[in-house]
DNA sequence: TCGCGTCTTCAAAGCGCTTTGACTACGCGG
DNA sequence: CCGCGTAGTCAAAGCGCTTTGAAGACGCGA
């Protein structure tokens, strides 16, 4: 059934009943409920397709999964953040086109969808300190948004969260505890968030007049694996550090794995700081150990951000919209002075 | 640029220039050169919107993500099963459409996408034993696989692991080493999988004659905290189990943070066999204590389901297509005779 | 020279919606 | 009784491709 044969049916023009049914108020009362009956009768449904040609929209926003090095990791936040946005996104009634890619491929992936219209707008996620994607985008005049940002975040619509700030606060706190020998097990140094919380946790340290020793830096793709190896090998090494600074709670678990092997209990022999992101199936919240984190749902921020990127798609011409997002630091069980 | 302004500027039809760049053999060599590099020239890319309406087809796979429970939990599996798809999907021309919602929500979001023509075909992930969402696609006539079947598995394509097979092997395993009380930690039981996995257990206790105990027997949603809560309370309980079987390796972590806590060593005071996804940022291998698991690659099926979507949409008069996985279960540090 | 088959190319008709501009009917004030 | 504003409806023109059916150009054998 498409709309002209209903319109036929109702002895009414194709425009008459697309009106009827797209609630223009040129229609008479009783002529939009006589359509909406025989539509709802019918069971009519529009078809996407040529709506989308005669509308010049898509309905849809493009995300970009990269699978991450080698090994081709997917990044185990992108489930939450795409069920954040997702839902904002059913809202406003639009849908995610999502594309699969190798890690680099991504700005030729944005550019295909935003070149062939099937998408009204994008959104990047983990940005690098200086990302080819947003200047193809820019360069597109397709409407984005950037989970995270660049080192010079302008010119485009962001959101992110006080990485810097965070991983200073979570330094001082350890500082404080009377820490000295801080390791930092971060994410990879190509992405922007890894940068800043480094420079959080640099500055912190040189505050306070503690040496920031490369040795206890690391940064890689960041899974349980990852955290468990860089434990494994500072705590068996000479002068391990007393406390940890992990960029992810997986990669926490690992840590506390390597711990536990060793006989070190968190909180106790050794503590841990972790970033959260609240992610639905890894909770630190409830009974048990919980770590100590800075903590920002990843999911609300999804939601946020395709918030944004509506606002965008309904007003192309406006200013970038950016906000920068105050990050928690939540006492758990894994910190305390050192032993 | 659009395909008419091409034409008039080679002074050619968009006939014949549609057929030259989608390499149809009417067209002669030189033309089809001096096409393909004024389209080159030009950087033009065919409106997706407008094919999609000529030809019928949206080249997009509906994918739907139910948010699971209260908390509205995101499956962890999902991304590495899309990352699987995806790169077969790519392959092939085609992209994913994705859709977030709630529990319960998805058979009417699978039939908006169908009804809609916004895909040309349907993936089908999680079914539980009776799942309605399989006879509405049915009858919406569209081409669609489940990972995962129904209790009754016929009339539709679907891609399943041993589930059953795979839980008596390893249940077989731990009464081998002289366990008897085995406590099942399984995922929720409206799935099939999980109570494939139930029926694999129950069958190889009853087999040896060890009875099946209610209280030894639990299902929900396999977040961390689940594992670790259950856990908690079996080992503090009155004769706890000496060996647990954890449906998914996320829950078997929640697991091990219970039993360390305690100051158990899994594969010395506990024995734990869970289910390995090969999720790519929760890898089983490598150094350290691993999980004797009942491995499947997720992402190995999201490829394969992908394959045989496309062979059906392909060939939409086909007999079902099926296929049963063997499941491997694989030796590691967690699983000994009881002390 | 004619007729016919082959190779190229094209005009035009969709695909199923939305939207513009025009038209009709009606009521009301002048 | 006329003119005009308003509400309701419609015909037709897109949107930018693909595809059908037809036709022109050309070469070759009869």
């Amino acid at each position: 059934m498409n709309l002209k044969e209903l319109a036929d049916s109702l002895g009414l023009s194709p425009t008459t009943v697309s009106r009827a049914l797209n609630g223009y108020p040129e229609v008479g009362q009783t002529t939009r409920a006589r359509v909406m009956a025989a539509a709802e009768a019918a069971d009519y449904t529009p078809s996407a397709r040529a709506r989308h040609l005669a509308t010049g929209q898509s309905m849809a926003i493009g995300h970009v999964i990269p699978l991450i090095g080698r090994s081709e990791i997917v990044n185990p936040i992108f489930a939450d953040f795409l069920a954040g946005a997702g839902e904002a996104y059913a809202a406003q009634g639009y849908e995610i086109l999502l594309s699969v890619v190798g890690d680099g491929q991504s700005a030729a992936a944005y550019r295909q969808m935003v070149r062939r219209g099937s998408v009204d707008g994008v959104m990047v996620q983990g940005p690098e300190t200086e990302d080819p994607r947003i200047d193809v985008l820019k360069s597109l005049g397709m409407p984005f948004i950037v989970h995270g940002r660049t080192r010079t975040p302008e010119g485009y619509s962001w959101l992110d969260i006080e990485n810097t700030r965070a991983y200073r606060k979570a330094t001082e706190f350890l500082l404080d505890l009377g820490h000295r020998r801080i390791a930092l097990i971060n994410g990879q140094d190509r992405f922007d968030f890894a940068r800043r919380r480094r420079d959080g946790y640099e500055a912190a340290l040189t505050d306070r007049g503690v040496p920031v020793e490369g040795r206890l830096i690391f940064s890689d793709v960041m899974t349980e694996g990852y955290g468990f190896d860089t434990a494994a090998r500072l705590l068996d090494g000479p002068e391990p550090p007393t406390a940890m600074l992990v960029s992810s709670m997986i990669s926490a678990v690992g840590v506390r794995r390597a711990a536990e092997a060793r006989g070190l209990m968190l909180g106790r022999d050794l503590s841990v700081i972790c970033h959260d992101d609240e992610l639905s199936y890894l909770s630190n919240h409830g009974p048990g150990l919980t770590f100590t984190a800075t903590r920002s749902s990843i999911r609300d921020a999804g939601r946020r951000a395709a918030e944004m990127l509506i606002t965008l798609i309904r007003d192309p011409g406006a200013a970038p919209l950016t906000e920068l997002w105050e990050v928690d630091l939540v006492l758990g069980d894994t910190t305390a002075p050192p032993r």
